[in-house]
DNA sequence: GCTTGACTTAGAGTTAACTCTAAAGATTAA
DNA sequence: TTAATCTTTAGAGTTAACTCTAAGTCAAGC
Protein backbone atom coordinates (compact mmCIF):
# COMPACT_ATOMS: atom_id res chain seq x y z
CA UNK A 1 0.00 0.00 0.00
CA UNK A 2 1.12 3.70 -0.96
CA UNK A 3 0.25 7.18 -0.04
CA UNK A 4 -0.33 10.36 -2.89
CA UNK A 5 1.37 13.11 -2.10
CA UNK A 6 -1.16 14.83 -0.42
CA UNK A 7 -1.79 12.18 1.68
CA UNK A 8 1.82 11.70 2.63
CA UNK A 9 2.11 15.55 2.95
CA UNK A 10 -0.99 15.20 6.04
CA UNK A 11 1.16 12.60 7.68
CA UNK A 12 4.37 14.81 7.81
CA UNK A 13 3.03 18.44 8.23
CA UNK A 14 4.06 19.83 4.89
CA UNK A 15 2.26 20.38 1.65
CA UNK A 16 2.46 18.79 -1.15
CA UNK A 17 4.00 21.78 -2.78
CA UNK A 18 6.57 21.52 -0.49
CA UNK A 19 7.23 18.22 -1.64
CA UNK A 20 7.23 18.42 -4.87
CA UNK A 21 9.90 21.44 -4.02
CA UNK A 22 11.79 18.76 -2.15
CA UNK A 23 11.66 16.65 -4.72
CA UNK A 24 12.67 18.93 -7.43
CA UNK A 25 15.65 19.56 -4.80
CA UNK A 26 16.38 16.07 -5.14
CA UNK A 27 15.58 15.12 -1.24
CA UNK A 28 13.47 12.33 -2.17
CA UNK A 29 15.32 10.13 -4.66
CA UNK A 30 13.66 7.11 -3.06
CA UNK A 31 10.01 8.09 -4.07
CA UNK A 32 9.02 6.11 -7.01
CA UNK A 33 6.27 6.98 -9.15
CA UNK A 34 3.31 4.83 -11.10
CA UNK A 35 2.82 3.11 -14.47
CA UNK A 36 0.31 7.04 -14.90
CA UNK A 37 3.19 9.27 -13.39
CA UNK A 38 2.05 10.14 -10.08
CA UNK A 39 3.91 9.64 -6.68
CA UNK A 40 3.40 6.52 -4.77
CA UNK A 41 4.93 7.51 -1.15
CA UNK A 42 5.60 3.93 0.95
CA UNK A 43 5.59 3.59 4.69
CA UNK A 44 9.83 3.83 4.21
CA UNK A 45 9.61 7.18 2.45
CA UNK A 46 7.26 8.28 4.84
CA UNK A 47 10.32 7.36 7.24
CA UNK A 48 12.73 9.26 5.10
CA UNK A 49 10.41 12.70 5.22
CA UNK A 50 10.70 12.22 9.42
CA UNK A 51 14.30 11.64 8.93
CA UNK A 52 14.34 15.19 6.70
CA UNK A 53 12.03 16.87 9.17
CA UNK A 54 14.38 16.23 12.15
CA UNK A 55 17.54 17.39 10.45
CA UNK A 56 15.46 20.51 8.81
CA UNK A 57 13.94 21.45 12.17
CA UNK A 58 17.31 21.80 13.75
CA UNK A 59 18.59 23.77 11.63
CA UNK A 60 20.41 21.85 8.96
CA UNK A 61 19.77 23.31 5.29
CA UNK A 62 18.32 21.62 2.32
CA UNK A 63 21.42 21.31 0.30
CA UNK A 64 23.20 19.25 3.46
CA UNK A 65 19.88 17.35 3.85
CA UNK A 66 20.52 16.66 0.46
CA UNK A 67 23.99 15.80 0.61
CA UNK A 68 23.07 13.06 3.53
CA UNK A 69 20.58 11.47 0.90
CA UNK A 70 23.30 11.35 -1.25
CA UNK A 71 25.30 9.33 1.04
CA UNK A 72 22.53 7.18 1.66
CA UNK A 73 21.61 5.98 -1.97
CA UNK A 74 25.36 6.03 -2.42
CA UNK A 75 25.64 2.93 -0.23
CA UNK A 76 27.82 1.71 2.93
CA UNK A 77 30.98 3.29 2.11
CA UNK A 78 29.32 6.46 3.17
CA UNK A 79 28.95 5.11 6.32
CA UNK A 80 31.56 6.95 8.37
CA UNK A 81 30.58 10.59 6.72
CA UNK A 82 26.69 9.81 7.60
CA UNK A 83 28.13 8.96 11.61
CA UNK A 84 30.20 12.41 11.30
CA UNK A 85 26.82 14.25 10.44
CA UNK A 86 24.73 13.59 12.82
CA UNK A 87 27.46 13.52 15.64
CA UNK A 88 28.17 17.56 14.06
CA UNK A 89 24.48 17.99 14.22
CA UNK A 90 24.05 16.54 17.59
CA UNK A 91 27.32 19.15 19.02
CA UNK A 92 24.85 22.07 17.17
CA UNK A 93 22.28 21.21 19.28
CA UNK A 94 23.35 21.47 22.15
CA UNK A 95 24.87 24.38 21.42
CA UNK A 96 21.51 26.00 20.15
CA UNK A 97 20.04 24.59 23.54
CA UNK A 98 22.73 26.49 25.32
CA UNK A 99 22.16 29.59 23.51
CA UNK A 100 17.93 29.45 23.80
CA UNK A 101 19.04 29.27 27.32
CA UNK A 102 20.31 32.56 27.98
CA UNK A 103 17.91 34.34 26.03
CA UNK A 104 15.27 32.76 28.35
CA UNK A 105 17.19 34.20 30.90
CA UNK A 106 16.98 37.39 29.53
CA UNK A 107 13.43 37.20 28.79
CA UNK A 108 12.56 36.01 31.85
CA UNK A 109 14.13 38.89 33.47
CA UNK A 110 12.36 41.17 31.16
CA UNK A 111 8.82 39.37 32.15
CA UNK A 112 9.69 40.38 35.74
CA UNK A 113 10.33 44.08 34.82
CA UNK A 114 7.31 44.53 33.39
CA UNK A 115 5.05 42.84 35.74
CA UNK A 116 6.07 45.36 38.10
CA UNK A 117 6.52 48.37 35.82
CA UNK A 118 2.45 47.10 34.75
CA UNK A 119 1.59 46.95 38.43
CA UNK A 120 2.56 50.46 39.21
CA UNK A 121 2.03 51.97 35.48
CA UNK A 122 5.35 53.22 35.27
CA UNK A 123 9.00 52.06 33.87
CA UNK A 124 10.94 53.24 37.29
CA UNK A 125 11.11 49.65 38.05
CA UNK A 126 14.95 49.65 39.43
CA UNK A 127 13.74 53.00 42.04
CA UNK A 128 11.62 50.48 43.28
CA UNK A 129 14.27 47.30 43.02
CA UNK A 130 17.58 48.42 42.57
CA UNK A 131 18.55 45.05 43.03
CA UNK A 132 17.38 44.25 39.37
CA UNK A 133 20.03 45.78 37.68
CA UNK A 134 22.93 44.03 38.84
CA UNK A 135 20.79 41.02 37.84
CA UNK A 136 20.32 42.98 34.19
CA UNK A 137 24.11 44.11 34.01
CA UNK A 138 25.18 40.32 34.79
CA UNK A 139 22.41 38.71 31.83
CA UNK A 140 23.56 41.01 29.39
CA UNK A 141 27.26 41.49 30.15
CA UNK A 142 28.61 39.74 27.19
CA UNK B 1 31.42 58.47 24.84
CA UNK B 2 30.09 56.84 21.49
CA UNK B 3 30.92 53.95 19.21
CA UNK B 4 31.04 54.33 15.28
CA UNK B 5 28.36 52.23 13.79
CA UNK B 6 31.33 49.56 12.88
CA UNK B 7 32.33 49.41 16.87
CA UNK B 8 28.95 48.81 17.49
CA UNK B 9 28.86 46.14 15.27
CA UNK B 10 31.76 44.62 16.53
CA UNK B 11 30.55 44.97 19.97
CA UNK B 12 27.22 42.67 19.51
CA UNK B 13 28.56 40.32 16.28
CA UNK B 14 26.60 42.13 13.71
CA UNK B 15 28.78 43.45 10.56
CA UNK B 16 28.04 47.63 9.90
CA UNK B 17 25.78 46.64 6.81
CA UNK B 18 23.68 44.91 9.01
CA UNK B 19 22.69 47.74 11.28
CA UNK B 20 22.69 49.80 8.25
CA UNK B 21 19.54 47.42 7.57
CA UNK B 22 17.92 47.19 10.82
CA UNK B 23 17.92 51.06 10.78
CA UNK B 24 16.58 51.49 7.30
CA UNK B 25 13.73 48.84 8.71
CA UNK B 26 13.03 51.27 11.97
CA UNK B 27 14.73 48.88 14.38
CA UNK B 28 16.65 51.51 15.58
CA UNK B 29 14.77 55.00 15.84
CA UNK B 30 17.20 55.38 19.31
CA UNK B 31 20.46 56.13 17.55
CA UNK B 32 21.14 59.88 16.82
CA UNK B 33 23.54 61.23 14.31
CA UNK B 34 26.61 63.75 15.07
CA UNK B 35 26.29 67.08 13.21
CA UNK B 36 28.49 65.61 10.22
CA UNK B 37 25.49 62.55 9.73
CA UNK B 38 27.36 59.84 11.54
CA UNK B 39 25.60 57.02 13.52
CA UNK B 40 26.28 57.52 17.26
CA UNK B 41 25.93 54.61 19.38
CA UNK B 42 25.71 55.26 22.79
CA UNK B 43 26.12 52.37 25.95
CA UNK B 44 22.51 52.38 26.51
CA UNK B 45 21.96 52.05 22.49
CA UNK B 46 24.07 48.92 22.20
CA UNK B 47 22.11 47.75 25.16
CA UNK B 48 18.73 47.36 22.53
CA UNK B 49 20.87 45.94 20.38
CA UNK B 50 21.79 42.98 22.67
CA UNK B 51 17.45 42.98 23.34
CA UNK B 52 17.28 42.69 19.38
CA UNK B 53 19.70 40.14 18.77
CA UNK B 54 17.73 38.17 21.65
CA UNK B 55 14.88 38.48 20.59
CA UNK B 56 16.20 37.78 16.77
CA UNK B 57 18.05 34.34 18.62
CA UNK B 58 14.64 33.28 19.56
CA UNK B 59 13.10 33.64 16.18
CA UNK B 60 10.66 36.51 16.57
CA UNK B 61 10.79 38.10 13.26
CA UNK B 62 12.11 41.82 12.47
CA UNK B 63 8.47 43.27 11.84
CA UNK B 64 7.35 42.23 15.25
CA UNK B 65 10.93 43.48 16.78
CA UNK B 66 10.34 46.85 15.26
CA UNK B 67 6.86 46.40 16.81
CA UNK B 68 8.14 46.13 20.43
CA UNK B 69 10.86 48.53 19.64
CA UNK B 70 7.55 51.07 18.71
CA UNK B 71 5.82 49.98 21.66
CA UNK B 72 9.05 51.11 23.57
CA UNK B 73 8.87 54.85 22.16
CA UNK B 74 5.29 55.67 22.06
CA UNK B 75 5.45 54.98 26.32
CA UNK B 76 4.12 53.50 29.28
CA UNK B 77 0.90 53.03 27.98
CA UNK B 78 2.25 50.11 25.92
CA UNK B 79 3.72 48.61 29.12
CA UNK B 80 0.84 45.73 29.22
CA UNK B 81 1.49 44.58 25.29
CA UNK B 82 5.18 44.43 25.64
CA UNK B 83 4.83 42.14 29.00
CA UNK B 84 2.25 39.90 26.74
CA UNK B 85 5.01 39.60 23.97
CA UNK B 86 7.77 38.54 26.32
CA UNK B 87 5.40 36.19 27.69
CA UNK B 88 4.23 34.67 24.55
CA UNK B 89 8.12 34.60 23.20
CA UNK B 90 8.98 32.48 26.82
CA UNK B 91 6.18 30.25 25.26
CA UNK B 92 7.67 30.00 21.79
CA UNK B 93 10.79 29.37 23.48
CA UNK B 94 9.62 26.41 25.52
CA UNK B 95 8.21 25.12 22.94
CA UNK B 96 10.95 24.89 20.70
CA UNK B 97 13.26 23.29 23.75
CA UNK B 98 10.74 20.81 23.79
CA UNK B 99 10.71 19.86 19.88
CA UNK B 100 14.94 20.11 19.98
CA UNK B 101 14.95 17.69 22.41
CA UNK B 102 12.70 15.18 20.60
CA UNK B 103 15.03 15.51 17.44
CA UNK B 104 18.18 15.39 20.02
CA UNK B 105 16.74 11.94 20.90
CA UNK B 106 16.37 10.86 17.32
CA UNK B 107 19.69 12.03 16.40
CA UNK B 108 21.41 10.32 19.20
CA UNK B 109 19.46 7.22 18.37
CA UNK B 110 20.77 7.49 14.61
CA UNK B 111 24.47 8.03 16.44
CA UNK B 112 24.01 4.96 17.65
CA UNK B 113 22.77 2.97 14.67
CA UNK B 114 25.70 4.65 13.00
CA UNK B 115 28.27 3.64 14.86
CA UNK B 116 27.53 -0.28 14.94
CA UNK B 117 26.97 0.39 11.29
CA UNK B 118 30.55 1.78 10.74
CA UNK B 119 32.31 -0.81 13.41
CA UNK B 120 30.99 -3.78 11.30
CA UNK B 121 30.80 -1.75 7.74
CA UNK B 122 27.28 -2.21 6.91
CA UNK B 123 23.88 -1.44 7.54
CA UNK B 124 22.48 -4.79 9.38
CA UNK B 125 21.99 -2.88 12.56
CA UNK B 126 18.70 -4.12 13.40
CA UNK B 127 19.82 -7.80 12.66
CA UNK B 128 22.62 -7.54 15.10
CA UNK B 129 20.68 -5.72 17.48
CA UNK B 130 16.84 -6.40 17.65
CA UNK B 131 15.76 -4.36 19.94
CA UNK B 132 16.87 -1.20 18.60
CA UNK B 133 13.93 -1.60 16.27
CA UNK B 134 11.37 -1.04 18.89
CA UNK B 135 13.64 2.06 19.89
CA UNK B 136 13.12 3.59 16.36
CA UNK B 137 9.92 2.88 16.49
CA UNK B 138 9.20 4.69 19.71
CA UNK B 139 10.97 7.89 18.79
CA UNK B 140 9.77 8.17 14.86
CA UNK B 141 6.03 7.29 15.91
CA UNK B 142 3.96 10.46 15.67
C1' DG C 1 47.46 69.23 3.26
C1' DC C 2 47.04 64.46 1.92
C1' DT C 3 46.16 59.78 2.13
C1' DT C 4 43.70 56.04 3.93
C1' DG C 5 40.05 53.93 5.80
C1' DA C 6 35.48 54.30 7.71
C1' DC C 7 31.26 56.35 6.99
C1' DT C 8 26.89 58.08 4.18
C1' DT C 9 22.77 57.06 0.96
C1' DA C 10 19.92 54.80 -2.48
C1' DG C 11 19.18 51.04 -4.50
C1' DA C 12 20.28 46.57 -6.73
C1' DG C 13 21.36 41.68 -6.00
C1' DT C 14 21.43 37.30 -3.32
C1' DT C 15 19.94 33.19 -0.81
C1' DA C 16 16.92 29.87 1.26
C1' DA C 17 12.81 27.96 1.36
C1' DC C 18 8.99 28.01 -0.07
C1' DT C 19 4.36 29.26 -2.57
C1' DC C 20 1.59 29.71 -6.29
C1' DT C 21 -0.21 29.41 -11.26
C1' DA C 22 -1.65 27.40 -15.49
C1' DA C 23 -2.76 23.88 -18.32
C1' DA C 24 -3.24 19.28 -18.78
C1' DG C 25 -3.80 14.38 -17.21
C1' DA C 26 -5.47 10.84 -13.54
C1' DT C 27 -8.77 9.06 -9.98
C1' DT C 28 -12.93 8.64 -7.43
C1' DA C 29 -17.90 8.72 -6.29
C1' DA C 30 -22.58 9.10 -7.92
C1' DT D 1 -20.10 9.05 -17.86
C1' DT D 2 -19.47 12.91 -15.93
C1' DA D 3 -18.26 16.12 -12.31
C1' DA D 4 -15.29 17.01 -8.72
C1' DT D 5 -11.04 16.50 -6.91
C1' DC D 6 -6.79 14.98 -7.14
C1' DT D 7 -2.04 15.05 -9.44
C1' DT D 8 1.51 16.33 -13.03
C1' DT D 9 5.09 19.80 -15.00
C1' DA D 10 7.54 24.07 -15.83
C1' DG D 11 8.22 28.08 -14.33
C1' DA D 12 7.09 32.56 -12.09
C1' DG D 13 6.52 35.04 -7.72
C1' DT D 14 7.18 35.78 -2.71
C1' DT D 15 9.31 36.60 1.77
C1' DA D 16 12.83 37.36 5.14
C1' DA D 17 17.04 38.79 6.05
C1' DC D 18 20.61 40.13 4.56
C1' DT D 19 24.70 41.58 1.33
C1' DC D 20 26.85 44.34 -1.77
C1' DT D 21 27.88 48.42 -4.96
C1' DA D 22 28.63 53.05 -6.34
C1' DA D 23 29.54 57.54 -5.63
C1' DG D 24 30.38 60.58 -2.54
C1' DT D 25 31.58 62.51 2.57
C1' DC D 26 34.16 62.45 6.90
C1' DA D 27 37.98 61.70 10.23
C1' DA D 28 42.62 60.38 11.88
C1' DG D 29 47.47 59.98 11.31
C1' DC D 30 51.66 61.59 9.03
Amino acid sequence: MSYSIGEAAKMVGLTAHTLRFYDKEGLLPFVKKTSSGLRAFTESDIEWLKIIECLKGTGLPLKQIKQYIDWCMEGDSTIPQRLNMFIEQKKHVEEQKAKWEKHLAKINFKIKYYEDAAKHGDLNVFDRHPELLKEKNKLFED
